[in-house]
DNA sequence: CAGTCGATGTACT
DNA sequence: GTACATCGACTGG
């Protein structure tokens, strides 16, 4: 099995969102494997989203949204939360894939072990809990700024292709958590996966 | 259930 | 000072 290639990763925004979906995203953490199939997506670019954090021109927050599509772009909010984001299309445009939602297929007592860890109560979580938001699977992957910038094409943070299935399965709706631009149709997800966030 | 709201750091105006 | 690509604790029915 090979990772996705910079070739995947080099394509228009949106088309990468929808074809994330039913990949494999793997962490290769302290000899233990956590996978987690790609279920949910939202699309951000420079051009015409004023959600996008790139939208206003590189920063340093940003600027990894800018380097050539294949890498990870971490960043933190509402004082405790870590997202992540596949950089895509070409250096020097301010785009990326928002993962927001995993499948939990290996390595699942580590994830609920870092999803527990943060939380007053410590009751044990539902396998769908794990990972159904972008903060969770953060927490869940042990992903923070220490993995911004990341090259996606190297251990130990990869992609792989997954199962392919029919466009027919892929939903399509507005972004979640947003005001700006709400209406852009550019949050992806599969129908009738029970791990989806909402 | 549903709805509300506090936590808590950082980027940016 | 304000907003924030969120989560989960808490409230009331």
């Amino acid at each position: 099995m090979k990772p996705l290639t910079i070739d995947f990763y080099q394509r228009p925004t949106v088309t990468v969102a929808q074809d994330l979906l039913g990949c494999l995203f793997v962490r290769l953490f302290r000899g233990v494997r956590l996978v987690g199939r790609v279920v949910e997506t939202e699309a951000y670019h420079q051009v015409g989203d004023a959600a996008c954090h790139a939208h206003k021109g590189k920063t340093a927050r940003n600027r990894v949204m800018f380097e050539t599509g294949g890498k990870l772009y971490v960043y933190f909010t509402y004082g405790m939360h870590f997202c992540m984001n596949v950089v895509t299309e070409a250096e020097g445009v301010g785009s990326a894939v928002l993962l927001r939602a995993f499948e939990p297929l290996e390595g699942l007592e580590i994830m609920h072990k870092h999803r527990v860890e943060k939380r007053v109560n410590k009751a044990t979580l539902a396998v769908k809990e794990l990972c159904s938001g972008p903060a969770k699977v953060c927490q869940a992957f042990a992903i923070s700024t220490a993995q911004n910038g990341h090259n996606l094409s190297e251990e130990p943070i990869q992609l792989f292709r997954g199962e392919s299935f029919t466009q027919e399965k892929i939903g399509t709706s507005g972004r979640i958590g947003i005001s700006q631009a709400a209406a852009l149709p550019w949050r992806f997800y599969i129908k009738d996966n029970n791990y989806v966030s909402r």
